[in-house]
DNA sequence: GAATTATAGTTACATATGCAACTAAATAAA
DNA sequence: TTTATTTAGTTGCATATGTAACTATAATTC
């Protein structure tokens, strides 16, 4: 009667779902080298990564540039500066806002994984061959900017 | 005195970060489906998208085939039984095991999230472009089967 | 300039996660 | 058999996360 196939579902084949088990298995590795040889999380090292790179800038700024929530932020800024990586200043403009920055430990932290990061991204290229990262770079840009679209706006 | 060029970190180029942004922008349409439809976490939904394409099975199958930890499929298990989406029966051959089907409810939710997961897979990748998504397709097997080779041994 | 509204950041609570320790049953070894 | 070792699954604990509520300050409106 009907001969309109009906896909079933697989999840195998549901893009969101190799997505999520790509970025696990990529993310897997680098985590260890940040957990193990400074005790940081995924969050954490996103936010010095960001000091890191930018510089000096607010926790407003962090957010923005990230896209990481706030209370995260918060948290991860909490714990940095608790470890002595960061160094929390009052801004002079605004009495509710603080310039983060990273000490001379975070600095030296920054530099030791901001270095295995590109070894390890470049090994990762690598093994995927250079022209499949270069296809992948442009279509994981075009997904994260569905994303930006969705939430038009509350980005800088 | 060096002329080798430094390669400077950069968050935004990093391949995992890349795939992690991009595996929640892929996943957060989707989940806002299964949870408001039918209060359901990741996991949870994953399970069920196991026992509705495999049909029934133990904890420890599900736990091979889709790589969710034994806790987690504990708890999400416990979860769907306590909806009424789930039934364990005792395993004949192992009375340690317990068999997992999903009950008519189970089955209804799962035709209703499948349906709309094929639906959804197909205009995320339309808006990718069909050779875009095609080639994602074979990139994120390579990267997975990254993983599944060093953790060699793990799997069926 | 007083009252309102918006913003920077923190805290509370409820839930989710990873890991290790545990229970019970099955298998292997003795 | 009796003992030792694996294995299926659960639970406890410590930590991570999202959402909403909260505090303090800034900006806006009247």
């Amino acid at each position: 009667m009907n001969d309109v196939p009906k896909p079933a579902f697989d999840l195998e084949r549901f893009l969101p779902y190799l997505l999520n088990q790509a970025a696990e298995a990529a993310s897997r590795g680098f985590q260890d080298i940040y957990r193990d040889r400074h005790a940081m999380t995924r969050t954490q090292w996103r936010v010095m990564a960001n000091l890191g790179k930018f510089g000096a800038m607010t926790a407003r700024d962090i957010c923005a540039i990230s896209h990481i929530e706030k209370t995260q932020v918060s948290r991860a800024v909490a714990h940095l500066q608790s470890t002595g990586m960061l160094l929390r200043s009052p801004s002079a403009q605004d009495r509710r806002a603080e310039i983060l920055s990273l000490t001379d430990t975070g600095l030296a932290a920054f530099a030791d994984l901001g270095q295995r990061a590109v070894d390890y991204d470049r090994a990762f290229r690598a093994s995927l061959g250079s022209k499949a990262a270069t296809e992948l770079d442009a279509v994981l840009q075009a997904i994260i900017a569905m994303r930006t679209d969705a939430a038009a706006g509350d980005d800088v």
